[in-house]
RNA sequence: GACCUCGUAGCUCAGCUGGAUAGAGCAACUGCCUUCUAAGCAGUAGGUCACAGGUUCGAAUCCUGUCGGGGUCGCCA
């Protein structure tokens, strides 16, 4: 039992023996404060009612019998409410001897499936995926230490509109080029051709388009001229610039949907669709390309997956559950055909699920993959990693799969996490200024090899570790800054200045790791019994208290689902362990109880801060 | 317009299931390498926790409102 667990104890039971019961009180202690004396504090506001007493009073009769019935502490002093205890100074090379940082947390049983990344195969991976990509990475590894067996999942948008567009402007513009004979990674040749496209688009249609938003252009199909006129004259009485240019947009659209361009990859679709072989053909290789370069970079950064789904499989799923609605009532028909769910109730509002023509929309299709995920793996929860701009999508999802009775349901969940902003603001693939994946990475190797061959430290390393060293380093460097931020808040990438490799990073991390192997290295030392009557310094005693939070920090971020406070805590550790680094010499301790003491001290503190980063997906090095 | 979300030091972020005098890192300034790796440690300076009310013994934290940033409300995914 550790030392919090004990206090709460014995707390629990002096309240019982003082006041009757405690099974109506939340027992729950913090670590004190430095300015106060003492090492963990119970608060005794709560209770003053029970007691009858001042808080003072309470607290000191509070302090008096668990003082007596708990050996663990030796003394405790009473500020106003707040009830100090401290620990005695033996207590913790009991603790460092009995603690064992290889110690797992006992399996849950219980089965869930991590989903993120899910690309869509027509650009290449950017910044913003890139903090999706670590994020689920690092929540599954979390998961599967606090005791949940863990699928990995990505679902690859493998079809649609948009990857037309790649195909179209490649065919027509492409002259045959592939990743061999260009030199280009394959997801980046067709980002490439899907810009082109979008380029072409623009110059073909800006005429069109400039006379549509004076009022100049019309369509023969009457729905679309329709259209078109009801949002010109609103566009005439609209005032907020907001909405003004929203409507210019709604006009763009439909003027550019309508050209020759647009309407060819519409029917470039539909063939896909009634599988015509020429297009699938071309559709295959072109994500093939892409598929090899995915691949290089989440190998680049260290992350993978157990299962793939792909929406060229799965886009027809959930028709049949849009079926099952209607006979369950929980969803209805409109004149037009189209099926939806009323969810005014729920204080949404009502949902498209089937289009008019029966074909199928976003929701469907997840609805499909919903069932399909918990029918093959046999999960208990599903964890969706995908930005907070879906937060109203998944809402919806979990709504209606509730609604269906499905008995998953409550095991759903989205981690929604916020958006990447750059200083000149949001990442806009259209205006160029998307940071990606590949340079960036490319940018922090760089950034790691000139930084160590500054600090000169490491002569007589082969080349290849060389290579791995600046790799790790970049990577922690990356990993750490995006991960230690609450992945709710949306956080902003300066490129110039994000990417340190001092203060709270990970390089910072790896290297009081490195510190310790080496003390390690020169003491040959590999674990040994020692002794518990021995005189630690304040900060020894610290850093064993900090070891101690590990099962309880990694509990929590495994239920909160944030690697955030896995950041938080190596970096805690790695501190505290730092001052111990200072205050006390190892190697020339003459003591050799001592020497071993803190021997066992470096270890396991090596040990958990290497399964720390692990969670978060940071491999340490021996040397830096 | 409705709903969701964020606002903490010059900058990037912790703290938010209510507790004491709000913490780190970067940037600035001062010390510490003949002593286990100075990618480190110790220190100085820097705050109306957006604003206004409320609940409470106690509010950065909970509630309401205002202001400001972002998002969503598509037969896009």
């Amino acid at each position: 039992m550790n030392i919090e667990d004990l206090i709460i104890k014995g707390l629990s039971a002096a309240i019982e023996q003082l006041y009757g019961t405690s099974a109506d009180v939340d027992v729950k202690i913090e670590k004190t404060k430095p300015i106060f004396e003492g090492d963990y504090t119970f608060v005794v506001f709560p209770l003053v009612r029970r007691s009858g007493k001042s808080p003072e009073a309470t607290a000191q009769e509070l302090g008096e019998v668990v003082l007596n019935n708990t050996p663990e502490i030796s003394k405790f002093n009473v500020i106003k409410g707040f009830l100090n205890f401290s620990i005695a100074p033996s207590y913790w090379a009991e603790a460092l001897l009995s603690f064992d940082a290889q110690s797992n947390i006992p399996r849950k049983n219980e089965k869930v499936m991590v989903e993120y990344s899910s690309p869509n195969t027509n650009k290449p991976l950017h910044l913003g995926h890139i903090r999706n990509i670590l994020l689920g990475y690092s929540i599954a590894e979390i998961m599967n230490a606090g005791g949940y067996d863990v699928v990995k999942a990505n679902l690859i948008n493998d079809r649609g509109i948009h990857i037309c567009k790649s195909m179209l402007a490649w065919q027509r513009f492409g002259n045959g080029e592939n990743p061999q004979s260009s030199g280009l990674k394959g997801d980046h040749l067709v980002g490439k051709y899907y810009v082109v496209f979008e380029n072409k688009l623009q110059e073909q249609t800006a005429d069109e388009v400039a006379a549509a938003l004076e009022g100049r252009w019309s369509c023969e199909n009457e729905n679309i001229q329709k259209r078109y006129q009801d949002a010109f004259e609103k566009l005439g009485q609209a005032k907020e610039e907001k909405q003004i240019s929203k409507l210019k947009g709604d006009i763009k659209d439909l003027v550019r949907n309508q050209s020759e361009l647009m309407q060819t990859c519409q029917e470039m679709l539909r063939q896909w669709e009634a599988k015509d072989s020429a297009v699938i053909e071309l559709w295959s290789s072109m994500n093939g390309w892409v598929y090899e370069g995915f691949n290089h970079t989440y190998k680049r950064l260290g992350v993978d997956f157990d299962a793939m789904y792909y929406e060229s499989n799965t886009y027809l799923l959930g028709k049949d559950i849009v079926q099952e609605g209607l006979e369950k009532g929980v969803f209805f028909q409109k004149a037009d055909g189209s099926v939806w769910i009323d969810l005014s109730s729920d204080g949404l509002d009502e949902k498209l699920v089937q289009r008019g023509d029966g074909t199928s929309v976003y929701i469907t299709q997840d609805m499909g993959t919903a069932d399909l995920k918990f029918e093959e793996h046999g999960i208990n929860r599903s964890v969706y990693v995908v930005g907070n701009e879906q937060d109203y999508h998944f809402k919806v999802l979990f709504l209606i799969m509730s609604k269906l009775g499905r008995s998953y349901a409550p095991g759903m969940y989205h981690v929604s996490y916020g958006m990447v902003d750059l200083p000149s603001g949001k990442m806009k693939s259209r205006e160029g200024t998307v940071v990606d994946a590949d340079d960036l990475l490319q940018e922090m190797y760089d950034t790691a090899k000139a930084k160590t061959e500054e600090l000169g430290k490491t002569e007589g390393l082969s080349d290849e570790v060389l290579h791995e060293l600046y790799n790790r380093l970049s990577l922690a460097a990356l990993k750490f800054f995006i991960l230690k931020v609450d992945p709710k808040k949306r956080m902003l990438f300066n490129p110039e200045e994000s990417i340190d490799f001092q203060g709270d990073t990970g390089p910072f991390v790896m290297y009081t790791y490195a510190r310790i192997k080496s003390i390690l290295r020169n003491a040959q030392f590999e674990g040994c019994q020692i002794k518990t009557d021995l005189v630690l310094h304040a900060t020894e005693m610290e850093c064993i208290k900090v070891l101690n939070e590990f099962k309880t920090v990694l509990a929590g971020a495994a239920e909160e689902y944030n690697p955030a406070a896995i950041c938080q805590y190596v970096l805690d550790l790695a501190k505290s362990y730092n001052k111990v680094y200072n205050e006390v010499s190892i190697l020339k301790e003459s003591n050799e109880d001592l020497r071993n003491m803190r021997l066992q001290l470096a270890l396991q503190t090596s040990q958990i801060l290497q399964r720390a980063l692990r969670l978060i997906g940071v491999e340490t090095v021996e040397r830096m």
